[in-house]
DNA sequence: GTCGACTGAATTGTTGACAATCTTGTCAAC
DNA sequence: GTTGACAAGATTGTCAACAATTCAGTCGAC
């Protein structure tokens, strides 16, 4: 077998089409109530329609698609309250991972960590929001990886996967890319300098702005008089 | 439309498979390293293939069964290392989830609470294991669906069913069962008497036993010397 | 006697076609 | 002008056959 992982299981390909999806929601291309068709996505991905429908059946599971029987996926809108009490539940599980992380640092931590924050902020300054998202993604991701604990480190980034569909408001406006690349600088001090306190703080602030952005978007746009949605 | 949920659309019943095999892993009935073949399966529960794959996956996804391409599912050996983290994830959710329930504790929780208590103990009483693992487990959902979060409730249940596969040992075990039903009947009455560090122990607790018993367990019968599974 | 290659059986992975279901547009009746 | 039924189109859900892969046992060479 001198191939390994050069062949494309369909496993694989079903990540990378969810992974596609999620990008086009989170970058603001697929809209909430967008209409997502299975043979459509199909075609314009390169994939047959059964990949389309297992990656379909992940980011429902995610909580980024909504699937109605018979009648297909669309984009999820999520409601306020719900990403309020994601976020509480993030806050919790970043500071107890942040709370574990040996401190002082490992460079084998801190080095790729740099490496990141500076990729990050290329994106940023380049005005290039998918390498922006991705980066963040992989510097949270090495961060809290840190901790020890594989299990926290999945549940954390799925909390933050699940919000994803949130972050479209965010993750293309330079005003909070800008503040994000600053606070993974600060984080990367207070890696650094092993200062638990001013990490976990900063951990914790890290997360309010995309909130809030999102929830007063949403409370701004979507609310009708006298309706709940 | 008249019948509603009646109809069994796909997704139900691989729900349903997956729950089946999940309590057939629980209560030991399979074992670890014993090989799920697809089309064996789908004739034994009346189901599909397809079902049966899907079902697989998902228990894949969970953490129960392990799945080598073109060679089939076999049940998953948990290493008690994982174990450990695991379960020190499931303490501080459960523990946060414990301290957020509003106390005193609303009567709509507690008599429904109560009820599932009383399922428990008499399903233990008649040596009844599988009736004992589903009050079990409704009765940690219910409690903890008083805190009020769902998304931090979905959490926990998700980190209980990773390790159901560690628990074929105490599940069936009278010693074990007794003790669970004195702990749940100690929770119910710190909920009712608002005694919220006694509850918050207690949940604490209430992990411990299980968690040690299949680390024994593993390590007296699968460890080899020189090796590390 | 041991090692390596080969063949056959078992199992999963993939594909395309067909059936069931829902939505939209049209038209007639009130 | 509105409402209801009806038909056509679009979309998902289901299935069984076929292809690809892996494993176990056997045979032959050294």
């Amino acid at each position: 077998m001198p191939d390994g992982t050069l062949k494309a299981q369909t496993a694989d390909r079903v990540r990378t089409v969810a992974a596609m999806l999620e990008e086009e929601i989170v970058l603001g291309w697929l809209l909430p109530r967008e209409r997502l068709v299975e043979e459509e996505l199909a075609e314009r991905l390169g994939v047959k329609r059964h990949v389309v429908r297992e990656a379909l059946a992940e980011l429902e599971r995610v909580g980024l698609v909504e699937r109605i029987p018979n009648r297909g996926a669309v984009v999820r809108l999520l409601e306020p309250e719900e990403v309020r009490q994601i976020y509480s539940v993030r806050e919790a599980l970043e500071t107890l991972a942040a709370e574990q992380i040996p401190l002082p640092v490992a460079p084998e931590v801190l080095a790729p960590l740099r490496a990141l924050q500076q990729r990050h902020a290329e994106a940023v300054a380049a005005g290039d929001a998918r390498g922006a998202f991705r980066a963040n993604i992989r510097f949270h991701e090495t961060l809290f990886r840190a901790c020890g604990n594989p299990h926290l480190v999945e549940l954390i980034q799925g909390l933050a996967q699940k919000v994803h569909g949130a972050r479209s408001i965010t993750a293309a406006s330079p005003g909070h890319l800008a503040l994000a690349r600053d606070e993974h600088a600060a984080m990367v001090e207070a890696l650094a300098g092993g200062d638990r306190g001013r990490l976990v703080a900063l951990c914790r602030q890290h997360l309010g702005p995309s909130r809030d952005a999102y929830i007063a978007a949403v409370e701004a746009r979507f609310v009708r008089p006298g309706g709940t949605a």
